[in-house]
DNA sequence: AGCCCTTTGAAGTTT
DNA sequence: AAACTTCAAAGGGCT
C-alpha cells in the first residue's frame, strides 16, 4: 500500500499553503482574450490570456529558508525511499540500471554539478540560459541580427537574453555532424545524451520553421535553392503573385527589407552551408516581399532552411511549401476527409485519390509547445531522460517555473505562429484535421467515472516519471498559471498581479496514467485516491488529460491513510525543481545537493494505481 | 507499424 | 457559456 504523500506531509505546510516556488494561481483568471503588444490587429483569436506569475524570488528566499527543513525532509524521504526501494523489487534492475546516472559519488552526478555551477554562471549573469556562458553555444553567439521583436526598434534585456538563448541554438536537425564538430560536447553532459541539445535540439523558432520536421529533413539535399515558389500543381517554379503574398506579411512601415537572416551567421561561419544556400546567401522564399522584422524572423525561422527544399507535398495552394503541411501518406493518415478547406477551397468535392494528396496543414505550436521544442533536448541532456511522456512531465512543470517574460516570450511566438499560419491558409481550420487519426485516445472516456477503469483499461493511474527523473518533479496541469497573456506587455505591465497559489505548489493530484506493463512500480492504492487522480485524467479532458504526477509513498511508512486529501498532492519538489529547471542559484544549489542524494536512491517514479 | 503516454494551449464541438 | 474534445511535438515503450 502506498499513499500519495502531499507535500505538506514533508514539509510540514499545510497544503493550502504549499507553493514553495512563489505562486501561480491554477486559477487565475483568464484573461479578457487579446492580442499581444501592438501586433497590429490580431484577429487570429490569438486568444491570449491574462497570466499571474510567480515571484521567483520570493521563491528562492523561501527556499533558502527551508533549506535546514529540506534536509529534514531529505531524512525522511530517504527512509522512505528506503523502504520503498526495499519493497520494490519488480524494478530492481532497472533502477539499477538508472542509479548509475544519479548517484552523488558518480561521474555523472560531478558532471550535473559542473553543470549547475555553469547555470548559476549563467544566471547569476543576468540571463535564463544565457547563451555566453553555454558550452555549446559560444560560438552560436551573435547580434541581435533579426530580432524577432524589434519592430518598434527597441528590444528590453529580457529579450535580447531570450534571443540570444534561442538564435544560439539554432540547428538544424540532422546536421549532428556539422553542430558537433562545431560544438564540443560539454563534458558536464552525458555521452549518453545529445550534447545538450545538438543531437536533435531544435532551434527555439523551429517550431516556426517547422510543422513537420521530418518533412524537411536535412538529409535530403535541396533540389532547388532558389525561392521560386513552384506551382502546386506542377511542381515548377513560378513567381509567386503579390496577391498571395502580400496577405501573409502585415507590414509594418519602416521595417523592410535588408534584414539578415537569422542563419547568416551560422553560414558565415559554416565553410559549407549544411543547407545549400543560394550564392548570394540566404534568399528569403518570399523575395519580394516586404516584411517587418517580426515576420521576417518569424518566416525566416520557419521556411528556412527548411524551407528551402520544400518537398513536393508540402506546397501550398499558393505554391508557397509550409512546413505545416504534410503528406498524408508520409505521416498522416490517408484518410480522405482531411483536407484543409483552403487546400481544395475550389474543389468541395475532390476525389478520394486527390485527397489522399491532399497535404495535411497540422496546426500552429501553441507556446507551450514552442517551448517544449525548444527545451525538451535540455531536459533530456540534464535528466537523461529518454521518455518523451517523462520529459513531457518536467517541460510542464518548468513551464510553470518559466517566469512571465519568459513565457510571455513564448506566448507571443505563438501568436506570430498562429497569425502567419492563418494567413498562409486562410481557410484552415483546426476542425481540418479533426478525426485524422487513425485512433483517438479516449474515443470511448467521456462517459467513464475516474473509478471505471474498466473502460480506461490502459490508463491506470502511474506514475510516469521515472525515477531518475529527478531534475524534476512533474508538475501537473491545470494551472497553468498563465495562459497566454493577452499581451507580453500587459503581463509584465502587471508583475503584482495576483499571484495566487499555483497547480504546480498545491496541485490536486493526478496520478499519471500508464499501461500497468509499463510500470515500473506497481502498488495498489485506495480507490480513492486513485479516483481522484483519474478523475482529472478521465473525465475532464481538458489539456492535460492526464496527470499529475505524484509520488506514491508506502502508506505503511507514513502510517497515514490513502484517502486524505493531503495524500491527493504530488510531493513538492520545490528546490529540486529549481535547481535542475531552472537557472538553480546558490540556494537551489545547496537545496539540489541535498536533494540529489535523496532522489539517488528514491525513487519518484512510485507508481500508484488505482483501485481495480 | 503504429498507438500510447505526457505536457499545455488553441480551437473546435457538444451540452 | 461552460464543458469537453482534438490536435499540435516528441520519442521511448508497448502491442
Amino acid at each position: 500500500m502506498f499513499l500519495l504523500l502531499a507535500p505538506s506531509a514533508l514539509t510540514g505546510k499545510r497544503p493550502g499553503l504549499y507553493c514553495p516556488r512563489g505562486q501561480r494561481s491554477q486559477d487565475a483568471p483568464k484573461g479578457p482574450k487579446g492580442e499581444l503588444n501592438g501586433g497590429g490587429g490580431d484577429d487570429l483569436g490569438a486568444n491570449d490570456e491574462m497570466i499571474s506569475f510567480k515571484d521567483e524570488g520570493e521563491q528562492e528566499e523561501k527556499i533558502s529558508e527551508n533549506v535546514s527543513a529540506e534536509r529534514d525532509l531529505d531524512d525522511v524521504k530517504s527512509s522512505l525511499v528506503n523502504e520503498s526501494e526495499n519493497n520494490s523489487s519488480s524494478s530492481d534492475s532497472e533502477q539499477a540500471e538508472r542509479r548509475p546516472q544519479t548517484r552523488p559519488d558518480s561521474e555523472s552526478y560531478e558532471k550535473t554539478r559542473d553543470y549547475f555551477g555553469e547555470a548559476l554562471r549563467r544566471q547569476q549573469d543576468g540571463g535564463f540560459f544565457k547563451s555566453p556562458h553555454y558550452p555549446g553555444y559560444q560560438f552560436l553567439m551573435f547580434p541581435d541580427l533579426t530580432n524577432p521583436y524589434l519592430s518598434n526598434g527597441s528590444l528590453s534585456p529580457s529579450a535580447r537574453t531570450y534571443l540570444q538563448m534561442k538564435w544560439p541554438l539554432l540547428d538544424v536537425p540532422g546536421s549532428a555532424g556539422i553542430k558537433d564538430s562545431r560544438s564540443p560536447t560539454p563534458g558536464h553532459l552525458s555521452n549518453k545524451v545529445p550534447v545538450v541539445q545538438h543531437a536533435h535540439h531544435v532551434h527555439p523558432l523551429t517550431p516556426l520553421i517547422t510543422y513537420s520536421n521530418e518533412h524537411f529533413s536535412p538529409g535530403t539535399p535541396p533540389s532547388h535553392l532558389s525561392p521560386e515558389i513552384l506551382d502546386p500543381k506542377t511542381g515548377i517554379p513560378r513567381t509567386p503573385h503579390p496577391s498571395e503574398l502580400s496577405p501573409y506579411y502585415p507590414l509594418s512601415p519602416g521595417a523592410v527589407g535588408s534584414i539578415a537572416h537569422p542563419l547568416s551567421w551560422f553560414m558565415q561561419q559554416q565553410g559549407q552551408p549544411m543547407y545549400s544556400i543560394p550564392p548570394g546567401g540566404f534568399r528569403h522564399p518570399y523575395p519580394t516581399l516586404a516584411m517587418n522584422a517580426s515576420m521576417s524572423s518569424l518566416v525566416s525561422s520557419r521556411f528556412s532552411p527548411h524551407m528551402v527544399t520544400p518537398p513536393p507535398h508540402s506546397l501550398h495552394q499558393t505554391g508557397i511549401p509550409h512546413p505545416a503541411i504534410v503528406s498524408p501518406a508520409i505521416k498522416q493518415e490517408p484518410s480522405g476527409d482531411n483536407i484543409s478547406p483552403s487546400m481544395h477551397a475550389k474543389s468541395p468535392v475532390p476525389s478520394k485519390k486527390e485527397e489522399d494528396k491532399k497535404p495535411h496543414i497540422k496546426k500552429p505550436l501553441n507556446a507551450f509547445m514552442l517551448y517544449m521544442k525548444e527545451m525538451r533536448a535540455k531536459v533530456v541532456a540534464e535528466c537523461t531522460l529518454k521518455e518523451s511522456a517523462a520529459i513531457n512531465q518536467i517541460l510542464g512543470r518548468r513551464w510553470h517555473s518559466l517566469s512571465r517574460e519568459e513565457q510571455a516570450k513564448y506566448y507571443e511566438l505563438a501568436r506570430k505562429e498562429r497569425q502567419l499560419h492563418s494567413q498562409l491558409y486562410p481557410g484552415w481550420s483546426a476542425r481540418d484535421n479533426y478525426g485524422k487519426r487513425k485512433k483517438r485516445k479516449r474515443e470511448n472516456k467521456p462517459d467513464s467515472k475516474p473509478e471505471d477503469f474498466s473502460i480506461r483499461s490502459k490508463k491506470q493511474c502511474v506514475q510516469y516519471l521515472p525515477s531518475e527523473k529527478m531534475c524534476d518533479s512533474p508538475a501537473s496541469s491545470h494551472g497553468s498559471m498563465l495562459d497566454s497573456p493577452a499581451t507580453p506587455s500587459a503581463a509584465l505591465a502587471s508583475p503584482a498581479a495576483p499571484a495566487p497559489t499555483h497547480s504546480e505548489q498545491a496541485q490536486p493530484l493526478s496520478l499519471t496514467t500508464k499501461p500497468e506493463g509499463r510500470m515500473h512500480h506497481h502498488f495498489s492504492v485506495p480507490g480513492k485516491t486513485s479516483g481522484s487522480a483519474s478523475s482529472s485524467s478521465s473525465s475532464s479532458s481538458s489539456s492535460s488529460s492526464s496527470s499529475q504526477p505524484s509520488i506514491a509513498i508506502p502508506i505503511g511508512t507514513l502510517g497515514s491513510q490513502s484517502s486524505t486529501p493531503i495524500l491527493t498532492r504530488p510531493i513538492p519538489f520545490t528546490s529540486l525543481h529549481h535547481s535542475m529547471l531552472s537557472p538553480p542559484s546558490p540556494f537551489h544549489q545547496a537545496a539540489l545537493h541535498s536533494h540529489h542524494s535523496l532522489f539517488q536512491s528514491q525513487p519518484l517514479s512510485l507508481v500508484t494505481k488505482p483501485t481495480e
